[in-house]
DNA sequence: CTGTTAGCGCCTTCAT
DNA sequence: ATGAAGGCGCTAACAG
């Protein structure tokens, strides 16, 4: 591989011509450029960009920390994210915690090393751990969950989506309704519980039980019976994967749906509008919310002027899984 | 951020007794050890990555090139990948074409700089330019497609997969088949093609026709009307996305699958045994796929014995949208 | 406008 | 066993 040196030999010059060359200095004779260029051409060089990063302090790269490589939305937020910072010239490297919370800080830290920066998904860790981490990383960005002042956050609205959730199916005349809590921990799910709360408050006449679940399609199929139990004309799944669990756990039971009882998701995962009914959702941008959490970072980065909250508002998807109460 | 020379001062002794500490050289005397172990944690020093890859000449970094992110098999072969890695103790950085086939090339390199190899997936790019691109990527893994001997290959045995489906099908009683082609340039394609040339030589009683399609559901349901025109009793799709258009555009018909007509899939997506019918498919191992894809680059990279060729073998899944002819 | 020089932070001979 | 010094490849003052 061609280094500097070796294109300043060509080229009969110091290598710092060769590197103001590279770098587009207009402070360089046409002639000698030209000559310096052909003789960069020739040898095929590219400036050594470890070399680079060690002296200029940045890598051209940021770090994603995901909780799972394997959940759909995580990984809409990583395409959007990679595109977008592909388009700025920048470089994405992964950091899959497979859901080992505790292993997320020291991943973070790690990666936070040979990178420019850490765009943060850890919906799991605690608020306190997220605390200390922050600082520690700067520059970073936080997704889908708060971040008191220390980062910008990008989100969706869970709270305000999910609200509208309740409302329709509160606008078809149902009153008992189930919401399966997915992990209860998680900072997604305390949104969601407020929504519930709201929800309440505004409503008197509805009642929501809240049953335990997990964030998967088994967890949903698992909760039909405490569903069926719970007298429910209607259920508020934690995701589409539970709700997709749930549809085909009822259908197998021989409950139909919407007939008999009405089924949400959440998140409008691709295959949400295949099921049979169609499933109802409201559909999180994640991949949108990749790229506005990558334009928070890139404006950390260039010291530009930037939002510290954006906030998505997920689209509320009326499909066939629910209808009015019976 | 504490640098060697920040401990060093602290411990009182020479940078390089330092560097000797922090890499394990045994030759430091113990209580100078424990000094050094003392300041280092006091500072929380860790050795900068990027000075040490620019010294060591290496980055303990692979980049993966993906043609799309948003296809469900790239990311279960990422998911795969990415994790063998981390237990190696490697970091992923992830370069999505967007299937961009010409920017293929320059992104490959372009990582490959910044990293000691890289898991190349590019089923679309053209063999020759895949013949020289190569060598220039070294070491290099390719997923997926032949690579003449000059890099390692991990790739799932398409043909026997489709072959094994076309005789589930045959035996069945099936002998009108349409195939939905998906890329025809595709590496995989290929493959397939060769498959359904095996099962006409085998069964001269068997037609099988070709029909073009794309690689999405959308393809899958506009390849409908083509379908039922070639009079065919049963259907192979290009993947399982085309089947489940091609499910849904067919029951949007009245037409019964499997009592009118079998659909099989490819690849045995997540949801694939969601569909009503679930679909009979072929398993594409395709985290497993990137799980051996990371193992043969850490041989490379190690400079251990490995196989030039592991071909992974899809297993025919049945499920209830293949049946009788009728 | 161009070349020389001093690092970026670290590892590694080479002496001692 | 330890320290001094050179260099990984490049950029950015600083002279000239």
């Amino acid at each position: 591989m061609a280094k500097i040196t070796d294109v300043a030999a060509r080229a009969g010059v110091s290598l710092s011509t060769v590197s103001r060359v590279m770098n587009g200095n207009p402070t360089v004779d046409p002639v000698l450029a030209e000559r310096v260029r052909a003789a960069a051409l020739e040898l095929g060089y590219t400036a050594n960009p470890l070399a680079r990063s060690l002296v200029l302090g940045r890598t051209q790269t940021v770090a994603v920390v995901i909780p799972d490589l394997g959940n759909p939305t995580f990984q809409a937020i990583l395409r959007g994210l990679s595109r977008a910072a592909a388009d700025d010239g920048y470089h994405v490297l992964i950091a899959d915690s497979a859901e080992q919370v505790d292993e997320e800080r020291v991943l973070a830290v790690a990666t936070r090393r040979r990178t420019d920066g850490v765009i943060l998904c850890a919906p799991r860790l605690d608020q306190a751990s997220l605390d200390v981490l922050l600082p520690e990383l700067a520059p970073v960005v936080v997704v889908n969950r708060a971040a008191q002042d220390s980062a910008p956050v990008v989100a969706a609205d869970y709270r305000t989506a999910l609200g509208e959730l309740v409302e329709h199916l509160y606008g078809l005349g149902h009153r008992r309704v189930a919401y399966l809590a997915g992990v209860p921990r998680s900072a997604s799910n305390a949104a969601r519980l407020a929504a519930l709360a709201d929800a309440r408050a505004a409503h008197p006449d509805l009642e929501i039980a809240e049953l335990p679940s997990g964030v998967d399609f088994d967890s949903g199929a698992a909760a039909a019976d405490a569903v069926c139990a719970s007298g429910a004309t209607a259920v508020l799944a934690f995701n589409d994967l539970v709700a997709m669990g749930l549809l085909s756990a009822l259908t197998d039971r021989g409950i139909r749906v919407p007939a008999d009882i009405s089924v949400a998701g959440f998140d409008d995962i691709p295959f949400a509008r295949y099921t049979s009914p169609p499933l109802t959702t409201a559909a999180v941008p994640a991949a949108e919310l990749g790229a506005q959490a990558w334009a928070a970072m890139h404006a950390l980065l260039t010291g530009a002027e930037s939002v510290p909250f954006v906030a998505l508002r997920p689209q509320t998807i009326l499909r066939g899984s629910t209808a009015a109460a019976p």
